[in-house]
DNA sequence: CTGTTAGCGCTTTCAA
DNA sequence: TTGAAAGCGCTAACAG
């Protein structure tokens, strides 16, 4: 498809011209500058409107050097609790007027290492980046060597320097297992488990150390497994030997969800015989509150 | 946090001295133009590395009118299978070397109108939108008057000429309910009927044709409603007179998802009492299969 | 308050 | 095969 040109685009001097003025009075009429006439402000406003005048960012930006865009670098964007994260940097961007690229690195630091190089050169003025699984320090020498202003979110290169938006899975954790030693729960699994990365540790460890706290049964972990699922032989097997299970924390919603059905197989009632804690907050968690 | 910034960034020029050649067999060797010596090119090609220098794609694009970006305006970022989508685009754009903004208009033609204007102002050189809901011919009127190249996806506003990458929602649901009269169902109800753009009005209709095409029980449409409900009460009002449901066509995995639960609470067993089918195949609509 | 001028870093004729 | 020079559309001194 050709793309239908936009014929010697109606730049800045031809509304000057069209005005009558320069194309620097132009350029202060653009940026709502009080140095104008009002008069003047407004004959140029209608040169602009009457030509169809497009600001071109492109060309302001090689100008100042800084492009009002910043790039997200996600892990797996088809996780469903990205979308979420998504949404609130568009809206945050929508109010201050910026605008994002969007990167997915798959988990992949070679991708993920790719992507970087891009968005660096269509020079965005920082990046919002959850590390690829494996992502090391060669991430933040990266970073820094290409001069790329960064924060981390929800995972977080160990040692790095610099701003991290996450969240305190630990203590999530921690309070959720009160909670279910507040219902008597005394058997309590981890869904879900794994070391990957820095958010998947916190859990882990924020787990064991509130079994430790209430000093409840020490149950093997049960795995992560595939995209949004865990070892269900292995949850199987705790509920065929030993104490039984009689509660989960699952390592998020995705996971919980699968538990659930899982758990409906199994013919164990949610919230009587077995009680569930997902993470993520996610909205289709929410359709399955039991009445 | 103040921008750490590339003081006077090195260009191509100050690699072209570095090399010792001048700016323009400089930026051949970038786009790797056989019009440049082998030894040349290995001089410029260390110069590069050297200096650590990076592509300015903003002030490239200056010249040649072209970015090497797209957009891609959303209706509902936060809805799983935008993620899929969104993701298959960052793959084709990571294979040819293109990148994408990304926007959300979260239903709202105002909001999706600025973000249209955004993007072409950052000269974009295209645009896959899906139309927020309540979008009419103004829409496409204002893309071509930014004589911006765009594809439709999903939903396509009526009377709009040009590309659209959709599903045949229709036929799909067709194909449902014939394997559902295969499988002995023959009181079957739609849930999630939605009237607000044309992929839900395409499900509604398909679904319409298929039942007086099979002569099944004309049951009143259960209409969606929040985010991934529907009337429930109106279901329940189906099971509780009249020929009682056993099968839904549900508008998507979500609303299926929502059902399920439903279901459960009512002590119908999917499968056996009740068959369920949703659409877009979600990764976590799988976790619900039965044993 | 408005105009002149000099670039930002790149590509692209056109000559050599 | 390489270099010189013009210019994409904008902003930022600096003068007037």
């Amino acid at each position: 498809m050709k793309k239908s040109v936009h014929p010697a685009a109606v730049s800045l001097l031809a509304v000057a011209k069209e005005a009558g003025v320069s194309r620097a009075t132009a350029s202060l009429v653009l940026r709502d500058s009080p140095l104008v006439a009002e008069p003047t402000r407004e004959r140029v406003r209608a040169a602009m409107a009457r030509l169809g005048y497009i600001y071109n960012r492109g060309a302001a930006n090689l100008r100042q050097n800084r492009t009002g865009t910043i790039g997200l670098v996600l892990s797996n964007i088809a996780n469903p609790f990205f979308s979420s994260l998504t949404a609130g940097v568009d809206e945050a961007n929508d109010a201050s007027g910026a605008i994002c690229f969007i990167a997915n690195s798959a988990e992949s630091p070679e991708k993920q290492s790719r992507q970087i190089r891009r968005l660096r050169e269509h020079n965005v003025d920082g990046l919002i980046i959850c590390p690829a699984i494996g992502s090391d320090h060669t991430l933040i020498d990266e970073l820094r060597l290409l001069a790329l202003p960064y924060v981390q979110v929800l995972r977080e290169i160990p040692g790095s320097e610099g701003d991290v938006v996450s969240v305190d899975y630990g203590l999530g954790i921690e309070q959720a297992v009160a909670y279910l030693v507040a219902m008597n729960r005394r058997n309590i699994v981890f869904v879900g488990a794994m070391e990957t990365h820095s958010a998947a540790q916190a859990r882990v460890e924020g787990f064991r150390r509130a079994i430790r706290h209430f000093g409840l049964a020490e149950m093997p972990l049960v795995e992560a497994m595939g995209g949004n699922g865990y070892n269900e032989s292995a949850l199987d097997a705790l509920f065929d030997s030993g104490p039984r299970p009689d509660a989960a924390i699952c390592y998020n919603d995705l996971i919980a969800l699968t538990l659930f059905h899982h758990l409906g197989r199994r013919a164990l009632k949610i919230g009587t015989d077995f009680a569930v804690v997902g993470m993520d907050d996610l909205p289709q968690a929410k359709a399955p509150t039991l009445p």
